[in-house]
DNA sequence: CTATCATTCAAGTGATCACTTGATTATCAT
DNA sequence: ATGATAATCAAGTGATCACTTGAATGATAG
């Protein structure tokens, strides 16, 4: 050993940090936490070259955020495990909660309104349970199509407007998306708010529901 | 908002990250989880130089991980909350569990032996309460006096082979350190393993069960 | 065995970062 | 005010990083 062990651990340490220290990969890393994907779809997802994202991609692997396994011709990608997911989360938390930056950013998605409080996923459930809730998913057909909370309707955010009508019948919305470093559901439930609906944010994002071994519809083979 | 809320959003969390990404300010951050310090003894204990240290801790401060208030001349920096910890306890977390490499540095302290469990801090709280355990901090003296655990015995590491003796009395021995990023602990367990002695460590360090509540003896005033 | 597809590797470039040195600001004691 | 102390700022340098381009690997299908 060369170096002092409490160096090494410390290098060490820095590159699961340094890890996440590029928005690249934080936006790799949001589409990972939605299910397997290979490189192919996520350099798609992300705008990222496939070179670049399969570098970024190793990168993260070194630093033992992501996992993969490879299946015909293809290598899937996957988060690591549920510290992975918290890891994402509790980088989101601390830069809401102590940077005035992050704060006022949220805060214009909202568009001037007060959001309300997100619904905790245990009363989520509850409710789901009882059907005194209309669960919505805000991602993309295909993320939807991948994986999604059982009960949930998916209205893409682009499709909302258009979705508004059958919304408008009485019950509580619930909206959901990718999670850590995702905006839609801030976004969706601002502009359903707009139109005088009552809607909140679910707490978390579909990544937190499936770790948590709650009941989700399955992913469709098939897809990149 | 000339670029979209959605990369300002992601720049900012890897700003948090990147500030956790350069071995020298883990080691600031550990110190500064003991308690306030003010730049120059930080740059003491972590060897860096004067304006190197104030130049890490003003990106550290620029994250949102530390907060700083005047105290006469000088300028005392501290953790600006328990979030912020639980981010540095979980870096290591991560990487110990996900990296291989990190679980090798870590067995090599522990000298070839199987380290036993550490020991929960709740369950440690009520052996204290009982008096069945005899508790060492093994961080050395003057981070000791800027507050420790209440009925801590101070042993730093070095000075161990002399206290054996006095330890040699049958009660099980807890060891703890300064939690995240600190190896004095396990090293203390390893070598009183070595000498036939029962020893375990403390879940997490200090900064933990100080951010729990739990009984310290409480700082000397007027250290740098 | 060859062709094809998905991915990785390798070299090159501009930008960013860590650290050093020297000057500047801000507070306190005299 | 003046000097002393604590900390920050500013400029400069070598190293590292992100991204691009083009070639190389590795598995599968014919």
């Amino acid at each position: 050993m060369s170096t002092s062990p409490k160096a090494a651990l410390l290098e060490e340490y820095a590159l699961v940090a340094r890890a996440l220290a590029a928005p690249a990969r934080l936006l790799i890393l949001e589409q990972v936490a939605q299910g397997e994907r290979a490189v192919e779809g996520l350099a798609e997802r992300t705008g990222l070259t496939f070179a670049n994202c399969s570098q970024h991609l190793q990168q993260l692997r070194r630093a033992g955020l992501v996992t993969n396994r490879r299946e015909g011709k293809s290598i899937l990608y996957r988060l690591t495990d549920s510290r992975a997911l918290r890891l994402m989360e509790l980088l989101c938390t601390v830069a809401e909660r102590n940077l005035a930056e992050v704060g006022q950013i949220l805060r214009a998605l909202s568009g001037g309104q007060e959001a309300p409080e997100p619904l905790s996923r245990d009363e989520l459930e509850a409710r789901l349970a009882e059907g005194s809730v209309t669960l919505l998913d805000v991602r993309p057909a295909d993320e939807f199509a991948l994986g999604h909370i059982a009960g949930a309707m998916n209205v893409p955010l682009a499709t909302l407007p258009e979705a508004l009508p059958q919304l408008a019948d009485g019950a509580e919305i619930v909206a959901y998306c990718r999670g850590p470093y995702c905006i839609y559901a801030h976004q969706a439930v601002a502009a359903l708010r707009r139109h005088g609906l009552a809607a909140r944010r679910m707490e978390g994002g579909l990544p937190d529901w499936r770790a948590e071994g709650r009941a989700m519809s399955p992913p469709v083979a098939g897809l990149s």
